[in-house]
DNA sequence: CCTACCGATCGGTAGG
DNA sequence: CCTACCGATCGGTAGG
């Protein structure tokens, strides 16, 4: 309490708190990261976390919302992409995609908090991704009327599956080199599953390849 | 040690072990899972369980050996079903989900591994994937060469990403039904999440809907 | 298969 | 933000 006196060093603490246990929580899980390790990371004593934030669980929360506030900030950019003329297609999944391959403990820490805490994951973040289901769902729909996209497509289970691929291709990414047979480099083997990415998501969508 | 005067009762109270021991990791993780937890599920003594394995990560080799085990029962049918003629597609597919749908668990467990121990898994499962990967992959080029599958499909890339919807779909299906509205039931978009990802992985990979 | 016990580490508190 | 400390629980051992 009454912290007013420096908030910058507290800021700035709180931020290096939260960015070493969002990567500890993504590759170890929550009962995996100890406070100790956390505080090795960051550089200060076990205690002292406890300063900041009263437990390891409020440490734990701390990081999903930062995850959530960063979705929310490019939110905007994904419904523009959507509502523009433009490749429209192409733009949201690349905006997508971008999001977690510019981080991806981003998705890793989804698909731990996926089986770790189900429910309240799907509460926590359908607030959020829910406008923006809606508005995919209603594009395709439309498409659907238009006869450019299949008429047998799901869009609601369509959305949700590309999501999946998108999240666990990123997530498992470590897992997939060994896969692919030792001779091809990491990026070349991530580079190929974004694309075949997008082929799927595309050619599973759209009754004519060139209509957008 | 000489534990061959009744092996019957050995091997059932080893497969009980297991069997608890796969559900808890699933649930909750290696480092969530404690060995009082196990025994508790058991129903014996934790120091007991250290008499049937030696060490916590010995209970968790099993529980690997035993889903791989499982795996490679079932790859014969996978095999058979991709060499038949008659709606190969459908089947190998329906026998690959139908693996994860008969027990979640074994999806959960698969995609904690893939987020703990990347490397060891891509080890461990590569040996028993790698003869299926090659065969649906050699069966790909095969159509793509009779053009009846698109020619800039990525094969390998292909089958991994209807691997990953498969996989994730079911491990994270906890969280799904809270996403689609609550207005449906679980088995019902459970349901619908199946079928979705079977018509995206036909309608990506085939040049025309019939052929087959 | 159980009982009793080990040192180590856990999350968290108290006081400064 | 640190030091010192708390009870609880961890994986594992010893002896029967």
């Amino acid at each position: 309490m009454m912290r007013a006196a420096d908030p910058q060093v507290d800021l700035g603490a709180r931020d290096r708190i939260l960015r070493e246990a969002t990567r500890l929580f993504a590759r170890h899980g929550y009962e995996g990261t100890s406070l100790r390790m956390i505080a090795e990371a960051v550089g200060m004593q076990k205690g002292s976390l406890v300063y900041h934030f009263e437990t390891k669980e409020k440490i734990h929360g701390a990081v999903l919302d930062g995850l959530v506030a960063r979705w929310k900030d490019v939110l905007p950019q994904i419904v523009l992409a959507a509502a523009s003329g433009e490749n429209r297609f192409e733009r949201v999944i690349a905006e997508c995609t971008g999001f977690f391959l510019a981080d991806p403990n981003r998705a890793r820490l989804l698909v731990r908090e996926s089986l770790d805490h189900p429910e309240e994951l799907a509460a926590r973040v359908s607030e959020q991704l829910a406008p923006w289901l809606d508005l995919v769902a209603g594009t395709i729909r439309e498409g659907q009327k238009r006869k450019e996209i299949y008429r047998d497509v799901d869009p609601l289970a369509y959305v949700w599956q590309v999501v999946l691929m998108t999240l666990s291709s990123v997530a498992l990414s470590d897992m997939t080199p060994g896969l692919f047979g030792g001779g091809e480099k990491r990026d070349g083997v991530a580079d190929r599953m974004a694309r075949e990415l997008v082929r799927i998501a595309r050619a599973s969508l759209f009754t004519h390849p060139t209509v957008r």
